[in-house]
RNA sequence: GGAAGCGUGCCAGAGUGGUUGAAUGGGCCGCACUCGAAAUGCGGUAUGCCCCAAAAGGGCAUCGGAGGUUCGAAUCCUCCCGCUUCCGCCA
């Protein structure tokens, strides 16, 4: 969430932060308006509880039925106004929910995907001699994806890695992890559960969010979309030294997503699924630091994709279309010869304090001050994601499939689909 | 799933209805002593919020969380969460 002190100061920057995230800035005022509701009713409720304090103090020494009955009184109002304070407090904290992190200043203005501004291609498309596949058709055809059996067993929207696909997912899980590990990362492999609680204090139930998790309501529990959703909350309510910054995570976990309002959009295969597996990186940061961190992230983000020698771009997303947590966000999009076309494999986000403020993670300054640390997250490899990438780029016209340098090792193989 | 116990500040640990934000010890920070250190002594050592232009100052809240009883709750009651132990089940 946005820092509340933040929002009374500098109110005009806060409204032209959200704006360009398409989020309406009167919800602004709107909070002022509650907010300074809610202030004239914690005066008054405290300064009732003042003469309470007084009056049982007295109570303590000596009892009187006339203090008792004065006591009584209070009492009754105290009750009312405590009432009346919560429910204002409630409305003004569910506008401050309606807030996303304002972008940095430098950060591409634009409405949607459209003005995300291409930073650089990095990579040599492959040429083609023949007519290129689509990584469906190459997968089913050496039995390597199964969406249809899927769809019976479980419903639209899933898959079945088999056999290579399968060995391939391992492989890209150990390549990520041993790049991350020398980068000084710590391997983890989190819950993939979380609470409500947990969860909106790493602002992932914020606004249509919430539409996009799975809640397992006998329970009481979501569904992570993210590595990053309970990496994050690894040193919730903690304060962290700040020379121990920066703290550099590196987890494994399938992600879960209702992919709501994504109707008819990539409706076939597995390019996006309600279930797939990820290697999400995270870190946190001393905030004078963090769009440093970001962009080291970023670099582990290309050496992965160098390793793997696909084509790529980086991509600077406009404010229209980032993220609810994030200040600034990168993408990296692969190139896949089947669609002609580049497609979203990598994201990498500074978040700055709007997490941190959430989960309550803190460093301790020199002057021993305690503030809220930066905290950033980014793909190292979403697996079903880059698998496509790797069926469509690496394409022979037999059919078959060439395997990545970087991961022959791991597979034990050159080729894919040959006898 | 069944049964029992527990949850206090950075840590250990007292406190079972009334000036308790909370004894005591340890740790940490500052000062004194010392050539320096140790030891010792003295002082300090939470967070959030509100009022105040700010500072100074004042007030409110916080003893796992949320409610309740009461003039008054760390202390009593209810629910929830967590931890421990035993039984059952289980990769």
């Amino acid at each position: 969430m946005i820092d509340i002190n933040f929002i009374r100061q500098n109110p005009e920057k806060v409204k032209e932060g959200i704006a360009k995230k398409n989020t309406d800035p009167k919800l602004v005022e709107k909070f002022l308006r509650l907010d300074e509701a809610w202030r004239s009713k914690t005066a008054a409720l405290d300064q009732l509880k003042a003469e309470q304090n007084i009056l049982n103090k007295e109570l303590s020494k000596a009892r009187s039925e006339d203090l008792v009955s004065k006591a009584q009184i209070i009492k009754r109002r105290v009750t009312e106004i405590v009432a009346e304070r919560n429910k204002q407090e409630e409305k003004r904290d569910e506008i401050l929910n309606q807030l996303p992190n304002p972008p940095f200043e430098d950060v591409p203005v634009g409405k949607s995907e459209a003005d995300n501004k291409v930073l650089r291609e990095v990579g040599e498309k492959p040429k083609f001699k023949f007519q290129v596949k689509d990584y469906l058709t190459i997968g089913e055809s050496l039995n390597l994806i199964n969406v249809k059996k899927a769809a019976e067993v479980t419903s639209s929207r899933f898959g079945y890695l088999l056999g290579d696909a399968a060995i391939l997912e391992f492989a890209l899980v150990q390549l990520a992890m041993e790049t991350a590990v020398k980068e000084g990362f710590l391997p983890v492999v989190p819950p993939v559960m979380i609470r409500p609680e947990v969860f909106t204090g790493m602002g992932r139930l914020a606004s249509s969010q919430k539409d996009e998790r799975y809640f397992l309501s006998k329970d009481n529990l979501y569904l992570v979309g993210s590595a990053e959703h309970t990496l994050g909350p690894l040193h919730m309510n903690e304060v962290l030294e700040v020379e121990t910054l920066p703290r550099r995570y590196v987890g494994f976990s399938t992600c879960f997503r209702r992919e709501a309002g994504s109707y008819g959009k990539d409706t076939k295969g597995i390019l996006r699924v309600h279930q797939f597996d990820k290697i999400e990186m995270f870190s946190f940061a001393n905030p004078k630091d963090s769009e440093k961190e970001h962009e080291f992230m970023l670099g582990i983000q290309e050496k992965l994709m160098k390793a793997l020698e696909l084509p790529y771009r980086v991509v600077a997303i406009s404010t229209g279309d980032m993220g609810w947590t994030d200040a600034r966000q990168y993408d990296i999009e692969t190139w896949l010869p089947g669609q002609n076309n580049y497609r979203e494999t990598h994201s990498c986000s500074n978040t700055t304090d709007f997490q941190s403020r959430g989960i309550n993670a803190k460093y301790r300054d020199k002057n021993s001050d305690k503030k809220y640390v930066h905290m950033l997250n980014g793909t190292a490899f979403a697996i079903g994601r880059i698998i496509i990438a790797i069926l469509e780029n690496y394409q022979n016209e037999d059919g078959t499939v060439r395997v990545p340098k970087a991961l022959q090792d791991y597979l034990g193989k050159k080729v894919i689909g040959k006898n």
